[in-house]
DNA sequence: GCCGTTTTCGGCCCGACTGTTTTCAGTCG
């Protein structure tokens, strides 16, 4: 949302123009600052108006950064930046794009061959010229030969909705060796974030290598093979293998899990407590002279399990969508550790289309799908037409009133309980684009922002939930994954507008948008807000998005009664006024 | 460059893999 990805970006290349220059510390600085600085949850361009203490106020980010993000939000650009450029002239982003090219290689590579951009990579690799250079070889060419294409065309990061369905491929082409005792998923992907850099799978076993020979023989591109790791690239997406003894089972999963911010709070609790946490267990080191001598030193006191490791620790267990170095250890430490909303807790879904917009089916077929999925309750939410609306996709106010007559005919039948409804748009000032005699006729209004989609949208949608007829806030920023960041506003602002006027805040489970996120999720809730979790189903076959929209609650920290759509029928009609 | 119940200086995670090297550097996670 907002600049933060792209001053995030920036950063990240101050960090690897540094480390081509050999600067220590530095690099690492920077890229924790990137890190942060791309998952806060306030715009920078907010903080720096507010002034650079405001921007200090980002974890990780010190004077001299803050200097550095004010400096680029008012002058669009960045001096130091700029004489790093043009000290090493190349295009670094893209060149360490490159499966096994990094700060180091593209400075040496520029030395020598004056290589700049891909295209340069290629022809010299091409001209043979590459492994004529001091530390490189033939076999170092011919790899930046295979992984150029690949660089070219992939630069951003997966989406989970793809990167979760081509895990659970893998997972089963595993499970298929008797070699196999478990197989989980680790990293960004069992931690749900919206997006990932690759998929991890952790596997434990007593024959490594029988894993290793398995998992290559997925239907994918080798790049690497050892004989506790390996990885693959399928479908464009980078797989992770790491093999395991089960006794290492827990440790390697928390460590592989990450976030690396949760697993450095976790060790130093260890240290304070003379224990050592690390991917093999967690060591009680309190009489030993050196800690740091090897990766097993002291008395080994858990590791098969994750609950054992945190136990070790004296907490309770965490979950995996939690660990974002969030302030969660210090909560269960305290015992204050949401109950967090499950898959099975939800029972209806208050925003999906049908072909009287822009969805796939009638609304016989949703209704008949929403049965079959297990759902108590629905509400049909097609587009109204207005701003955002393009090639008349949108129900106008009179066909609204017919749909509605429609959609009683169907529920009369129907062992769903159906909600009329409509989803409408939000304009730039807020307001809303059906008339409110016919959204008084409608059990359900979501309202939601789709057109000037930039900007502050604080007002906005505190006017739509201000608004007597709007039921629920849809995607509220708008946002799609990897193509456009959406309206940045002010989450506690919306969040307490919403609770005061019974205004439910949608998680939008269409893995494209994933709207809210888990930090605003958090906060809205912190907030009191309720929130709304809802699919924006277009055909049956996507109630199933359920679950991401589930575990993006998750990541905020939600219970079951945090969240509207868990709630039974009677109860939802209530919140909306029936 | 950042950070601090070891606090204004001194430390900053580290192991696996690859390819180049005869003991290590760079990359990656």
């Amino acid at each position: 949302m907002s600049r933060n990805a792209e001053v995030a970006a920036l950063l990240e290349e101050m960090a690897d123009r540094l480390e081509a220059l050999d600067v220590d510390y530095k690099p690492r600085a920077y890229r924790q600052a990137a890190e942060n600085v791309r998952g806060h949850t306030v715009a920078v361009e907010t903080l720096a108006a507010e002034g650079q203490d405001a921007v200090e106020e980002i974890d990780r980010v010190g004077e001299a950064i803050a200097a550095k993000i004010v400096e680029y939000v008012e002058t669009g650009s960045i001096a130091e930046l700029e004489e790093l450029r043009e000290q090493l002239p190349v295009d670094i982003e893209a060149l360490t794009r490159v499966e096994g090219v990094g700060p180091k290689t593209v400075a040496d590579l520029y030395e020598a061959l004056g290589v700049q951009d891909l295209d340069d990579l290629e022809a010299a690799a091409e001209a043979g010229e590459i492994q004529e250079v001091k530390g490189f070889g033939a076999k170092t060419e011919q790899n930046i030969l295979d992984n150029i294409a690949f660089a070219r065309e992939s630069h951003e990061r997966q989406l989970l909705g793809d990167a979760q369905p081509l895990a659970e491929r893998v997972m089963d082409h595993l499970r298929a060796s008797d070699a196999v005792e478990r197989v989980e998923t680790a990293g960004s992907l069992r931690r749900w974030r919206p997006t990932v850099g690759d998929v991890d799978v952790l596997v434990a076993t007593d024959d490594r290598q029988a894993v290793v020979d398995r998992f290559v023989e997925f239907d994918a591109e080798t790049i690497e093979a050892g004989t506790s790791k390996a990885s693959l690239r399928a479908n464009g997406i980078r797989v992770d293998l790491r093999v395991v003894v089960p006794d290492e089972w827990g440790s390697a999963l928390l460590y592989f899990t990450g976030s690396k911010d949760h697993n450095i709070v976790l060790r130093n609790r260890a240290i304070e407590r003379e224990l050592k946490v690390n991917e093999y267990g967690v060591f009680d080191v309190s009489g030993v002279d050196d800690p740091d001598s090897g990766q097993r030193v002291g008395e080994r006191v858990a590791g098969e399990t994750e609950a054992a490791m945190y136990a070790a620790l004296e907490l309770p267990y965490i979950a995996p969508e939690m660990r974002e170095d969030r302030g969660e250890v210090a909560a269960a430490a305290a015992g204050e550790l949401p109950d967090l909303i499950d898959e099975t807790d939800v029972r209806g879904d208050l925003h999906l289309h049908t072909e009287w917009s822009d969805g796939d089916d009638s609304v016989a077929e949703m209704v008949a799908g929403a049965e079959e999925f297990g759902h108590d309750y629905i509400a049909i939410s097609d587009h109204a037409t207005g701003p955002g609306m393009v090639g008349g996709v949108g129900v106008d106010d009179d066909a609204l009133l017919e749909q509605a007559e429609e959609v009683r005919a169907v529920a009369a039948d129907a062992d769903v309980r159906v909600f009329t409804g409509v989803e409408a748009n939000i304009a730039p000032d807020g307001s809303v684009s059906v008339a409110d005699d016919v959204l008084a006729e409608l059990d359900c209004v979501v309202a939601s922002p789709h057109a000037s989609l930039d900007g502050d949208g604080t007002d906005r949608l505190v006017a739509a939930c201000e608004h007597p007829e709007v039921n629920v806030l849809g995607h509220p920023t708008g946002r799609l994954l990897n193509q456009r960041p959406g309206l940045d506003f002010d989450v506690e602002a919306v969040a307490e507008a919403a609770a005061a006027n019974d205004t439910a805040l949608e998680i939008n489970a269409n893995p494209h948008r994933l709207d809210l996120s888990g930090s605003y999720v958090k906060r809205a809730i912190e907030a009191g807000a309720t929130l709304a979790i809802d699919t924006d189903a277009h055909t049956p076959a996507s109630y199933g998005f359920v679950r991401f929209g589930v575990h993006t609650a998750r990541r905020g920290w939600a219970e079951p009664a945090d969240v509207l759509t868990t709630r039974e029928a009677d109860d939802v009609a209530a919140f909306l006024g029936l």
